[in-house]
RNA sequence: GCGCCCGUAGCUCAAUGGAUAGAGCAUCAGCCUUCUAAGCUGAGGGUUACUGGUUCGAGUCCAGUCGGGCGUACCA
């Protein structure tokens, strides 16, 4: 619809013999008594035309063909807003009903491959509500690429090696130690968490005290990885979050036929363009050439690569992989690594344009008003679990995206722990269940089957206030998938699909449904059943349940 | 010091450069003998941290100031 008005805004300029040279936009008002659209197109050109913006509008007016609409007025400073006819609503809430689960579903995607990373968390300690946030960006970026008609691949990229496994490895290790009767001090710097004593203890019940002269830290380091990755799977399969791949860091360091490994791919390639420096015992990416204060280092002076370089390596098998987009989705902690991948791609011809990256900023919890500051290595962390535990997968996915990525996250613990109306996941919910159950009714008493009944033009009879205003709600959805995707902003979803539900509850207290005269009543249920079908196809994308009960 | 994010109602947060800055919670006043009251209607509550600038128009963009968070590692 915006797309034949922008058409037809443009025909009326030329036919008035103004060149469509610069942009205007066509937004949908907040305010209603603007309209369902809004053109700012005769404020844009009034100037060049040498004109006032609210003659310029009227004379648009003049030339405008748009049948869909039953007014068309100037408004303000010269906007130029649409009213459209309820007919043209209703009939495409029509076809909301015919396209289904299909309904929402673009096709920019089409015939393209993405690839989402997100959580990629070490194994080194258990999920934490921090690191939930970013899992369920992640997955619900996902889930608008696919509304968008992407395959995508969704990648959990790790690493099993490097100091923090060893310090892990140690931890068990001293843990097992003390299990056996020793008696050691436990190291600060190490982890103290209790899931290091659970792991202790299964080695301990396999091994007995066999493995006490056993200084070699694999098989604590074994030991740890597999029963801690399983966790961390447990806790994302409970938020219904599957990776389709996990990516080893550790492949980027094997030689592969040729005999190079892929980092050492990336030092070579950074060599031959002359970005890659030696001293002080290190090899180092020399983004001083690129204007930044100081040089990076790809391999320590111990001779084990720094993060940075398999970074880069990684992003340049997903190149190899050709993936038309590729979305990174991490916390911002992480916020100073991603310019030095980016500008090594870019040196190395790499086209960085179809990397994504979403940050979200930091989650903390507060409990009985008091802040929380999180570490795994502490243990003291609030774990993601626990957290669905007390809320439940809903309410703990809701949560997550209620808010933009870019705010911090203050996520009340005791509040989010209350089963109560509190809990905006109800109010979304209760929206579903509440048509799921009026349909139920409706079946008994009428005997009206949304999956037979297809006489569709009743809805033409619907003129009241509550139902048009739903009907072009419904007609938004789309819109919405496609805004939210461009932002990588899945909380766009929310806010939609929450003014959904208000405006389904306000048709529901204002129009009897069931009890209307039958053509009406018809007519009302279909577009529940409209409203029902966005509301779950907005879920499905933000990964909630559809209750058909409450 | 430098980089990134944030600063909006009492609280938690919205507002693709647009018109009267909106929701939820909390407070107050109404609506169930009638399809789920986990709902609806209404009221109060604001110098959008501050100062300049850009333009038809700024909460939004730019510069600076103040305040908070995260980075600023040969950890990831």
């Amino acid at each position: 619809m915006k797309d034949f008005l922008y058409n037809a805004l443009e025909k009326a300029l030329e036919a008035k013999g103004i060149e469509p040279n610069k942009t205007f936009q066509i937004e949908t008002p907040t305010n209603k008594n603007f309209g369902n659209y809004s053109a700012n197109t005769a404020l844009i050109f009034a100037k060049s035309c040498d004109t006032n913006p609210r003659i310029l509008a009227e004379e648009i007016i003049q030339k405008l063909e748009v049948p869909q609409a039953e007014k068309i007025e100037v408004a303000g400073p010269g906007f130029i807003n649409f009213f459209l006819s309820s007919n043209c609503i209703m009939e495409s809430v029509e076809k909301i009903l015919k396209e289904g689960d299909h309904y929402g579903k673009g096709t920019e995607g089409m015939g393209k491959t993405a690839i989402v990373e997100y959580v990629s968390a070490n194994p080194t300690g258990p999920l934490t509500i921090g690191r939930g946030r970013g899992g369920v960006l992640g997955d619900c970026i996902a889930n608008l690429l696919d509304a968008q008609g992407y395959s995508v691949t969704r990648e959990y990229y790790y690493n099993d090696a490097g100091k923090q496994m060893k310090i892990l490895a140690e931890s068990v290790r001293f843990r097992y130690l003390q299990l056996c009767g020793q008696d050691i001090v436990f190291p600060e710097s190490h982890y103290q968490g209790d899931y290091i004593r659970d792991i202790a203890e299964v080695l301990f019940m396999e091994h007995s005290s066999g493995l006490v002269e056993t200084a070699e830290l694999e098989i604590f380091k074994e030991a740890a990885e597999t029963i801690i990755f399983s966790s961390i799977r447990k806790t994302l399969e409970r938020l219904g979050i599957l990776h389709d791949s996990f990516f080893n860091e550790h492949t980027l360091y094997i030689a592969s036929n040729d005999g190079v490994s892929p980092n050492q791919g990336v030092i070579d390639a950074l060599r031959s363009k002359g970005f890659i420096g030696e001293y002080d015992g290190a090899t180092w990416f020399m983004t001083t050439k690129l204007g930044q204060e100081k040089d990076k280092v790809l391999i320590k002076s111990s001779g084990e690569p720094s993060y940075r370089l398999p970074d880069i390596a990684y992003h340049i098998t997903k190149f190899d992989r050709n993936f038309d987009r590729m979305v990174n989705v991490f916390g911002a902690d992480h916020i100073d690594e991603y310019p030095d991948v980016l500008e090594a791609l870019n040196i190395l011809g790499y086209e960085t344009d179809r990397i994504d990256i979403a940050i979200n900023q930091f989650v903390t919890t507060t409990v009985d008003g008091q802040t929380l500051k999180m570490s795994t290595r502490k243990g003291n962390a609030d774990l993601l679990d626990d957290l669905i535990e007390d809320v439940g997968p809903d309410a703990t996915r809701l949560f997550f995206i209620m808010r933009s990525k870019d705010s911090h996250l203050n996520f009340d613990v005791e509040l989010a722990k209350k089963q109560s109306k509190d809990n905006p996941v109800f109010y979304l919910q209760y929206a579903h269940a509440r048509i799921c159950s009026l349909l139920r009714m409706a079946k008994q008493e009428t005997g009206f089957d949304p999956e037979s009944d297809t006489d569709y033009h009743v809805m033409q009879q619907l003129l009241s206030p509550s139902e048009i205003q739903l009907g072009f709600a419904l007609l938004e959805y789309p819109h919405w998938i496609k805004t939210s995707l461009r932002l990588l902003e899945p909380q766009k979803m929310v806010e939609y699909l929450h003014t959904l539900a208000e405006q389904y509850h306000r048709f529901y207290q204002e129009c009897p449904i069931i009890k209307a005269e039958p053509e009406i009543s018809k007519a009302r249920l279909m577009l529940s059943v409209a409203t029902r079908q966005v509301l779950r196809n907005g879920f499905k994308v933000l990964g909630i349940s559809a209750p058909e009960s409450m």
